[in-house]
DNA sequence: TGTCAGCTGTCAGTCGCTGACATTAGCTTG
DNA sequence: CAAGCTAATGTCAGCGACTGACAGCTGACA
C-alpha cells in the first residue's frame, strides 16, 4: 500500500484498459440511442452505430448481445434501482405499499443517474421508439417479467412466504406490474415528458389499483370522469 | 340454384383453390409445432419445416409473418375466442366478474376446437416451449398485452366509459391478465398437462386476487398454507 | 523490456426475411 | 372445351442480424 491505486478509501481507478471499454461501450450506446430515437429502429442497422463509432460490426456484438440490448441499456439500470429499493423497505409495510413506495421513492434517483448516462430527452425519445416498436416492445415485456419474477421472490421472502407454494405474491406483483405498464403508456402516448409529470401518472394510476378492482363502477362516485382531453 | 354447391343453408364448399392452401397451412403448422416440440425453436430452421412439407421458404413466409407466428397459430385462437365471450356477458355482470366467468366459461370450447387443430398434447408440448424460449416468451407477452389493449375497449363500452379518459378499464385487464399468466405459468411449470388441471389451477389464482391485494397478508387466515409440494 | 493475456478487426458462413420475376395451376367466360 | 385471367408457387438474388475462427495489436505485469 502507499501507492496511489491501492488507497483503501477510495474506489480504485481502473487501468487504462478498463478505461477504454467503458468509453467504447458508452460511446456505442450513446450512438445506437440517437440514431434510434431518429431514424427509428428498423430503420438502424448495427452497421449505422458502428460505423458512428468507428469500431468494427463484431466489437458491437461483444459488448451487446443483440441490437436490442443496447435500446435497453438505460432502462435496465432504472430496473435493478427499483428492486433494490423495494429490498430498502422496513419490514412492517404491507406488500402493495412497499412496491408503491420503493417505484415512487427511488424516482429520482433514477432520473439523476439516467442524466448522467445520455440526456434525458433522448432517452425519453427512445422510449416512444419502444413502445411503437413491436419487437423491442415484446423484448421490453420479457425483461419486465423477469423484474417482476424477483421482485416476487422479495416479497416472499420479506412476508416469510414461499413462492412457488403461495400464488399471492407473484399475482401482487403481476398486477401491479400491470398497473407500471398501464401507466408507461398513459405517459409515453401523452405530451408532457417531464419526470414530473411521470411521477404524477404513476400516482394516479397506483391510486386507481383499488377501485378499479372493486365489484361494480357505477354505483359510487366516478373519478376522473372527464377531466382529461 | 340446384347445384350442389350454391345450396343455401350449408356453408358453400370453398373452392379447390381455397382447400389448397386451407391444406398447406394446416400442414405447414402441424410439421412447424412438432419440430419445435421436439427439437425447440431455435433449433428448428424454416427449411426444416418447409422441407418437411415439400414446399419452397418463399411458400411458407406467404402464409405466415414469420418463424414465431406459427407457433402462436394455435393461440390465437383460445384468444378470440376468449374475446367473443366477454363480449357475450349480461350487461348487468360486474367487469371483473365479466372476465373470470369469460375465461373460465370458454375453456371448454378452446379445448375442443385446439384439439381439431392439432393433438392436445403436442399443443402442450409447444407451450413449455413458448416459456421457455426467450424469443417466444416475448412475443407472447407482446400478443396478450394487445388481446388485454381490445379486452379493456370492450369493457370500457360495456360500463360506458372511455378508455383513453379513465384508467379503470386497462389497470383491472392489466391485473386481470397479470393474474393469468401466473396461472400460465404455474401450470406449464407442473406435470398434470390436462385442461382440468389447468382450469383448476386458473380458478385458484382467480380466487385470490383479492387477498394478494389486501393490506396485510399476516393477518387472518392465510389460504393455500403449505397444500402445495 | 519482453512476455502474456485480453481486446479488436477481418473473413466466412448461417439463418431469418424480402422483392422481383418467371412458372404453374385453378377459375371463368365465350 | 379452349382461351385468358388471376392467384399461388418456385427460383434467385440480396440484406441484415448474428457467430465462430483466426490473426494482429495493445495494455498489463514481472
Amino acid at each position: 500500500m502507499g501507492t496511489a491505486e491501492s488507497a483503501v478509501g477510495a474506489p480504485p481507478r481502473p487501468g487504462l484498459r478498463e478505461r477504454k471499454k467503458q468509453r467504447t461501450r458508452d460511446a456505442l450506446v450513446r450512438a445506437a440511442l440517437e440514431l434510434i430515437a431518429t431514424r427509428g429502429y428498423e430503420g438502424t442497422t448495427v452497421d449505422d452505430i458502428v460505423a458512428a463509432v468507428d469500431v468494427s460490426q463484431r466489437t458491437f456484438f461483444r459488448y451487446f448481445a443483440g441490437k436490442e440490448e443496447v435500446a435497453f441499456f438505460v432502462a435496465r439500470l432504472a430496473e435493478s434501482r427499483v428492486l433494490d429499493a423495494v429490498r430498502a423497505r422496513p419490514p412492517h409495510e404491507a406488500p402493495l405499499e412497499v412496491l408503491r413506495r420503493a417505484v415512487l421513492d427511488s424516482w429520482d434517483g433514477i432520473t439523476e443517474a439516467v442524466e448522467q448516462l445520455v440526456p434525458l430527452d433522448l432517452h425519453m425519445r427512445v422510449y416512444r421508439v419502444i413502445e411503437s416498436t413491436p419487437a423491442l416492445l415484446a423484448a421490453h415485456l420479457r425483461r419486465a417479467t423477469e423484474l417482476e419474477e424477483e421482485l416476487a421472490r422479495v416479497i416472499a421472502d420479506r412476508e416469510g412466504l414461499d413462492v412457488d407454494a403461495d400464488p399471492r405474491p407473484r399475482i401482487l406483483v403481476a398486477a401491479f406490474g400491470g398497473v407500471v405498464r398501464v401507466a408507461e403508456r398513459r405517459w409515453s402516448a401523452g405530451d408532457d415528458c417531464s419526470p414530473e409529470a411521470m411521477r404524477a401518472v404513476m400516482t394516479a394510476c397506483l391510486d386507481q389499483v383499488g377501485p378499479a378492482l372493486a365489484g361494480n363502477w357505477r354505483t359510487g362516485p366516478s373519478p376522473n370522469r372527464g377531466t382529461e382531453t
